[in-house]
DNA sequence: ATTGCTTCCTGAGCGC
DNA sequence: TGCGCTCAGGAAGCAA
């Protein structure tokens, strides 16, 4: 599932690839998949990408932006062999030079906006900090954490709270930083919440490092994997390092995964 | 204001 | 081999 550390490796992917180029035409394969919220007569070059959360943004020499939103599924790949198809393509950008980025998601939720340069992301709105930016520090995830009482693990998946984080690394952090994801937010204490800053921003450096988490069907614009699931200790695991069994729990619609005795 | 449930969707894996 | 079931989950929408 594609988490900030993925978004950013395909961010990065696009920028090698995609930068510059000319788009001819945005052909939707997927009733559904292409959001037009502006009418387009030339879609311009890409002059311009981004992230924002999970959301990619590109932004066109004709004052539009794209925003893709890979979801749990989706994928951008890169192909310079114009006739080539894939299996579960729902969209793909046509680039003048005959090559094109081919937007693949099997499940379906993943979606492209396409709307003017100035106009407002309604999204963005409810977006929290950037968990790598310096906003993103002890004392305001105190604020946020004050008067909520659900469990730790469910408010550090709410992108109102912080704008990126996911199932696999919310699981991940919350180990490294020995908390139990059952947690209250409001009961922690101090030191606690600047553990989760701490790892939070060591976890997603060293995932961007090693170009992401591939569980299943995460894959660079390059249509690789991803090598941070050699690094995972919690998510997926059956035995923790410490010898103890990794317990499963479900929270939030999703699976946990913790260590009952390295977390308390 | 906050919480938690439901919905969207398809393929993999499992038991029989 | 194939059927039916469960599971995977990001975020919007909604009820409480």
């Amino acid at each position: 599932m594609p988490e900030l550390p993925e978004v950013q490796t395909v961010v990065r992917g696009l920028i090698q690839k995609v930068l510059g180029k000319e788009i001819q035409e945005i052909i939707e394969l997927r009733p559904g998949t292409v959001i037009w919220q502006t009418e387009i007569t030339n879609l311009g070059n890409i002059v311009e990408i981004s992230r924002r959360g999970k959301y990619i943004i590109l932004q066109t020499s004709e004052k539009l932006k794209l925003i893709i939103h890979l979801r749990m599924t989706g994928k951008l790949i890169f192909e310079t062999d114009w006739n080539k198809n894939a299996k579960h393509a729902r969209a793909e950008i046509i680039f003048t030079d005959k090559t094109k980025l081919i937007f693949n998601d099997v499940r379906t939720f993943g979606k492209i906006q396409v709307m003017n340069h100035d106009e407002e992301v309604e999204a963005f709105s409810r977006l929290g900090a950037e968990p790598l930016s310096e906003t993103f520090n002890k004392r305001y995830l105190t604020e946020k954490l004050l008067r909520r009482t659900a469990p730790i693990k469910n408010i550090l998946l709410d992108q109102r709270v912080v704008a990126g984080l996911g199932n696999i690394y919310v699981a991940e952090i919350l180990f490294r930083s020995k908390i139990d994801p059952r947690k209250s937010g409001k009961i922690l204490k101090s030191v606690q919440i600047k553990d989760i800053v701490k790892h939070t921003k060591v976890v997603l450096q060293e995932a961007i490092k090693h170009n992401g988490t591939t569980i299943s069907d995460y894959r660079s614009v390059e249509d690789k994997t991803g090598e941070f699931q050699n690094f995972l200790k919690v998510y997926g695991k059956k035995t923790c390092e410490c010898g103890a069994q990794i317990i499963k729990i479900k929270q939030a619609g999703r699976g946990t995964y913790f260590c009952e005795k390295c977390q308390k």
